[in-house]
DNA sequence: TTTT
DNA sequence: TTTT
């Protein structure tokens, strides 16, 4: 078991790469606000928020890429991974990233800088991870017919 | 572990009632969308939507009334419970709730009917458990300065 | 977002069937544990456990049905369903039950009535959704060779 | 929106300090099994678990000092979160944690090296957050009777 | 009995 | 109807 959900607002852009053997990686930065504290943080020099890298692969890489931008809210459901690597002082570096499996849309949509906003309202585009996790929906729903079930 | 979180939409305004001693109780029903279910199941007779029963209480229940309303779109962190009941006829019947410990407001607030929005905006009238769970933040956070932090 | 943990342990064997078209579904009821209550709530007559009923499809319904019995100790994810149905008396009854997408065996293992204990060691008969879920593990995992990750 | 839950063991023994104003820390770091890699994993040179540091305060911190050890297998939940620090070489560093609010113990117990297994059956000696999160338990469980229930 |  |  190792699961997260975290909700947010993406800090830049999502950046999405691509492996030597075609898959697809987006990378992006979720600042999620540590609640209670904001107000009485800023006056003392606290962090406000926690600043979580979320990589996200295949095809909900690319619906990321092509839906999400600077200040999107999302909430994300993922699992935490520890990766080293070696820094260039020989020292070994760790560093945390939260894979997400889920991204979904939340709120308000940030405008493009004086452009119009995102094309977040329709299906088509969405986040939610149609292919990859059809088992979210399998039972009950559509694929699975009322006379279906057992019981 | 009993955990569980569900993002929705509250069916109706919530309920707060009162228990002999004095705790305020509030109750909601969330409309939970099934994500990938929702055309083709309209078009088939499906739900599109599980309708979960949310019980608050204390403070945050209070804070629930006070600041939520049909259409209000919320997350919710809580618990599975299953109450039961002796029916009229005798028999035994099982209601399954959702006992929350944490409400966060989310997306586009809801007007009244041909009112003004709710008040949501501010921190005072957050339904986030302040004194209830004081413990979400409580490191690293406002009330542990960093010179208090041994490693 | 609808997210469920639990961990518990059945109250019974699985039961496992199959629809029309050949899909397997199990189902059990998990008790999971009142954590604070338990010797006071005895005491008072309240309930110790919630008693939920989890359904189970596909090949996690029969890795399930082939690895658990009574007493097996298992660790949860899903999420809440409601289904409703007509009751012989002509009024609406509703169902809430957890429909798993994964199902970790925990601790110790009960042994059959006057029998051996069950096969749970390895890896081949392992409750995880295997196919079900392969991108649980699909970055910086044996799919994913290290030269394949771009940053 | 910031939760975590993670099942796995501990590396080593918690180590618990103290604020200057008297508050106990403790940390350990978990073992979280990558589940399907783990065979081919080896062979390849990949890593097969996630080693996630943990961070636990107060009365918690101190029960965890005293019930688990090096191998005790537990489930977690918290929030992840993001402390920076000044390196020697006067770059930023960032370290990722978990906080956690609750600890249950779970499986099998460890033994000390050539000693007695560690004493954690009863309910005075668990991990679970009693006085941390008392609403945990606040609805319809021994602080509240059913007489009181407005429902 | 249901929300958008 | 319930598990340890």
């Amino acid at each position: 078991m190792n699961k997260v959900i975290l909700a947010g607002r993406l800090t830049r852009d999502p950046e999405v790469r691509y492996t030597q053997s075609g898959k697809a990686v987006a990378s992006f930065t979720l600042a999620v606000d540590r609640r209670f504290g904001r107000r009485n943080a800023e006056a003392n020099g606290q962090p406000t928020a926690d600043f979580i890298p979320i990589v996200v692969w295949e095809r909900l890489a690319e619906v990321c890429g092509n839906n999400l931008i600077k200040g999107s809210q999302v909430l994300v459901e993922g699992r935490m991974q520890v990766r080293s690597y070696d820094a260039q002082d020989g020292s070994k570096r760790y560093v945390t990233e939260v894979v997400a499996n889920e991204v979904e849309f939340m709120g308000s949509r940030p405008q493009r800088e004086g452009g119009a906003p995102m094309p977040q309202g329709g299906y088509q585009q969405s986040a939610a991870p149609q292919q990859q996790a059809p088992q979210a929906n399998n039972s009950f729903g559509p694929s699975i017919p009322d006379e279906e079930i057992p019981f």
